[in-house]
DNA sequence: GCCAACGTTGGC
DNA sequence: GCCAACGTTGGC
């Protein structure tokens, strides 16, 4: 089992968001390396909802993969600002699975506080200029990341 | 609001 | 196929 990362800003969608909907096609990637991650992701794999941008910037909670990735139903509407012109449905270029709502941290775990953990190092999230917003997560720095919910900040 | 880092586009 | 210009992301 794998586990995942995707980025969210919370003002366009939030773990809050997430949570009242229950499940969301995660559509709109537009980065083919996060897409490709997307298309990777496989039923139950667990998945880091991290919001950016805003304060308090950091990992909201937890959601997990509800179906294998599908063609994203947006790249076809040209109402949408993800609409690719490119992209046909026979040939589509962009994919989005389906995610389910899990749990929202009691607090999130500020950027800051991910940053001062040795074994959180190599996470592409922390790399000086990442922008990949899906990303995969090591099976120790998921459990890294869940210890520190339990931990109260001071 | 600024700006560094990155991905994409398009001219050659 | 190179690379400059541009647009976007996202932390600060």
């Amino acid at each position: 089992m794998a586990y995942w990362l995707v980025k969210s800003e919370p003002s366009v969608y939030s773990i809050d968001d997430m949570c009242r909907e229950k499940r969301t096609l995660w559509h709109g990637v537009r980065n083919y390396q996060a897409r490709n991650f997307l298309r990777s992701m496989k039923v139950g794999e667990q998945v880091l909802f991290y919001h950016s941008s805003e304060e308090p910037i950091g990992v909201a909670g937890v959601v997990a993969v509800a179906s294998t990735a599908v063609p994203d139903p947006s790249q076809f509407d040209k109402k949408s600002e993800y609409f690719d012109e490119q992209a046909t449905r026979e040939n589509p270029r962009w994919f989005c699975p389906e995610l389910q709502f899990l749990k929202k941290f009691p607090r999130t775990i500020p950027l800051v506080e991910l940053k001062s953990i040795r074994a959180l190092a190599k996470m592409p999230l922390l790399q000086r200029g990442s922008r990949l917003s899906v990303q995969p997560v090591q099976e120790s720095e998921f459990e890294a990341i869940l210890k520190l919910t339990q931990v109260v900040a001071t």
